[in-house]
DNA sequence: CCCTGTTTCAAACGGTTGTTTCGAACGGAG
DNA sequence: CTCCGTTCGAAACAACCGTTTGAAACAGGG
């Protein structure tokens, strides 16, 4: 009769497949069609269930949706910024600008370019920074703020004499040319031929590496 | 009865004010809202006029779509693509890497500013690279590749002994940078005090000049 | 066995979607 | 004047939307 409760976790040892499924199917549709091109029955019938479940297990579409973030939130932002120390540490208090700057490129790049599930993950976050169906701000104040500060703590330590205010700019510079080679990958039409090479990862991260060294060391003044 | 064709133009006598209304409502919608939030009934309301106007003058929603991004983009294009070419001439053939950079910086951002106009043409293409409405790779095609293909002539001229591959590389990099400063301006909760003010026009351009300049010339090797 | 709480289901709900219909209003041409 | 092609508007269209309903199916404890 009564739903369950956002917070209230199904008990342990119970079936609760349907709930499970419901997650997986709005991950893969939500991000390649967007939540309001996504219709509740096109998910039930992604996760082979009633329509009624999606009220029953989540209270509505947008809840299902803002579960399904959530739990792909924290998993990646604590995976960056795991990511992120341990390239600091890696390469000890004397870190290079370079081994920093590659350290972070590979591990912001590698996982959104496989095909299974880090692609559809920035999709989603593009997304929801374009048209917000959580509080305002969460993806910024949950991921984007956090990762961002990190860098720019590790791009300080590993670049003595960078004062807080080019750090940050620097930090932007960096995140945008990554931010932008996802999002040439993932546009549908944007890769042709030759462009295609120029973004292998490889060479993206070595391209990238050097240009934000120089760049950075020109800020120092 | 019949429908007008959608290449025919109105003849220029007659009023066919409501066509202009309704493409004018349909960019500001489009641009706030995305495609398929904006509904017939929405852009009508707004354009003061019946439903029926939208499939009489445009055959459907996605042809009012269609229209109204096709009469920007070419403008915008032809006028980013001026902007450039203006800089290297103005600069002679001795262009400063610098100067160049700055002149692009401008051309650029200047007109994602203002409270009017840009800034919703920029909402618009983030969207249709997102979810494309019209045919595949248009946008591509017609508004990033030239611009981009002009950019690099422009740096191969302003820096002499740079090869294809870095320059595209290099055009990859500041072009980033740019649509950066324009997405953070206009996601909804992205900006807060500080932030907002390393996002100030003129301090943007001269941080991405600097950075920029030392990068690419990083990339002479 | 019955009772209880949870989960799933088919069916229907009221509302909104994009599109169509058809008649009225308009404005020049014959 | 009539005629004709163009433009517009109120109303209706079928299809789909997210959500609700009420009962069936299932489990485990008394």
């Amino acid at each position: 009769m009564m739903p369950a409760r956002a917070l209230a976790q199904p008990v342990p040892g119970s079936p609760a497949r349907t709930r499970e499924r419901l997650l997986e199917a709005a991950e893969r549709l939500f991000a390649e069609r967007g939540f309001r091109a996504t219709s509740v029955r096109a998910l039930t019938s992604e996760a082979r269930c009633n329509v009624a479940s999606v009220n029953y297990h989540f209270g509505g579409k947008e809840g299902l949706y803002r579960e399904m973030f959530r739990r792909r939130l924290v998993a990646l932002r604590e995976q960056r910024i795991a990511g992120i120390r341990r390239a600091m540490d890696e390469a000890g208090g004397s870190a290079s600008l370079e081994l920093t700057l590659q350290a972070f490129t590979t591990a912001f790049l590698e996982p959104h370019l496989d095909q299974s599930g880090g692609r559809r993950l920035m999709r989603l976050f593009s997304r929801e920074l374009l048209e917000p169906h959580l509080r305002p701000g969460t993806l910024q104040r949950e991921m984007v703020e956090p990762v961002r500060r990190a860098l720019t703590e590790a791009l300080q330590s590993a670049c003595r004499g960078l004062d807080s205010r080019s750090a940050r700019r620097c930090v932007h510079s960096v995140v945008a040319q990554l931010v932008h080679v996802v999002q040439m990958r993932n546009a549908p039409g944007a890769m042709r031929d030759k462009e295609l090479r120029d973004f292998s990862l490889a060479d993206a991260v070595d391209h990238i590496v050097r240009f934000s060294a120089a760049g950075i060391r020109a800020c120092l003044s």
